[in-house]
DNA sequence: AAAACTCTCAACCGCAGGTGG
DNA sequence: ACCACCTGCGGTTGAGAGTTT
């Protein structure tokens, strides 16, 4: 198998020069392959022992990014979506600390879904993405738009089970008392419902963040939010949101602004007019 | 059909912090 | 205390796929 690939001409004098560029299906197996024989870490060593013409760094983020068993793949959904607005509001750019709190995502993936959604979307509006002002929309109407859409989603799920009585692995329970796998910060049944897309996912995201918030503590206040410190701010999004998405008393529908989406754009994006007049919250 | 343009994401880079000799 | 090496992080880039003109 010719590993060269072309992109490096030098390579081909040089046995031993880096070959930076794509991975090949057979450096992803010796490196799988080496990991699971002796564990990660030790990257120099890995990219040594294993034959592989890499750096130790490219074999870490390879291994991390893409190797490893439990890494997803895939578009976020709408709660992973709504997990890293809210986690980016607590801690901004630290990519690798959000990823701790979405399992199989990586900081990689995170981060450009960073760049490439929100921050395209900041510039489409004409705002910074760190401004007070995109932060707000954020919160008040692209958050609870989220919302929404989990909402739908769950009751879709709900009815389509109610209809054909399918089981689903859900950790919806009549009671929600008994959803204990389920609990996420918030003692209520906020995280009931994951009938839909990645359920089992929401659950331990909706768990992370409940330890996310156990963390929170004494950290700056962001955002426009109601006015409490950290716990209440936790509360008065992620929680309250989610409750409603998910509450048996159903959705408040108040919650979210009338939004009439960007004919353009088509996937539920809002108008720089609609934006604007919902500010007045 | 094809050129131009846009978007996505894997991978690289530089830097900072940690650790061991 | 200093140095060398390793690891991890965040920013950036570029190839390729997809879309538009």
């Amino acid at each position: 198998m010719d590993l060269s690939c072309g992109w490096n001409s030098a390579a081909a004098a040089d046995q031993e020069e880096i070959r930076r560029g794509p991975w090949t299906v057979e450096e992803d197996a010796v490196l799988a392959g080496h990991v699971a024989a002796h564990g990660e870490g030790r990257w120099n060593e890995v990219a040594r022992a294993a034959g592989l013409r890499r750096t130790g760094k490219s074999c870490r983020l390879r291994w991390l990014n893409y190797l490893r068993p439990d890494v997803r793949r895939g578009d976020f959904s709408p709660q992973e979506q709504l997990l890293i607005l809210e986690l980016h509001f607590r801690w901004g750019n630290r990519w690798s600390k959000i990823a701790q709190h979405m399992p199989g995502r990586t900081d990689n993936e995170i981060k450009n879904y960073w760049r490439t959604r929100v921050q395209k979307h900041a510039k489409q509006l004409g705002v910074d993405v760190a401004s007070a002002r995109f932060r707000d929309v954020m919160r008040h109407l692209w958050m609870p738009r989220l919302v929404e859409r989990i909402h739908a989603a769950a009751a879709a799920a709900a009815a389509t089970t109610t209809e054909h009585a399918t089981p689903v692995d859900v950790c919806h329970s009549p009671d929600p008392s008994t959803t204990t796998s389920c609990t996420a910060g918030t003692s209520s049944s906020t995280s009931t419902s994951m009938s839909v897309p990645h359920n089992h996912h929401l659950t331990a995201m909706t768990t992370s963040v409940a330890e996310a918030a156990a963390d929170w503590s004494g950290s700056e206040q962001c955002g426009s939010a109601s006015g409490g410190i950290s716990d209440d701010m936790f509360e008065g999004s992620w929680s309250e949101l989610l409750a409603r998405a998910y509450g048996d008393d159903g959705a408040d529908s108040s919650l979210l602004p009338d939004m009439h989406m960007a004919a353009e754009t088509g996937e539920g994006w809002w108008s720089f007019e609609d934006i604007w007049s919902q500010q007045q919250y």
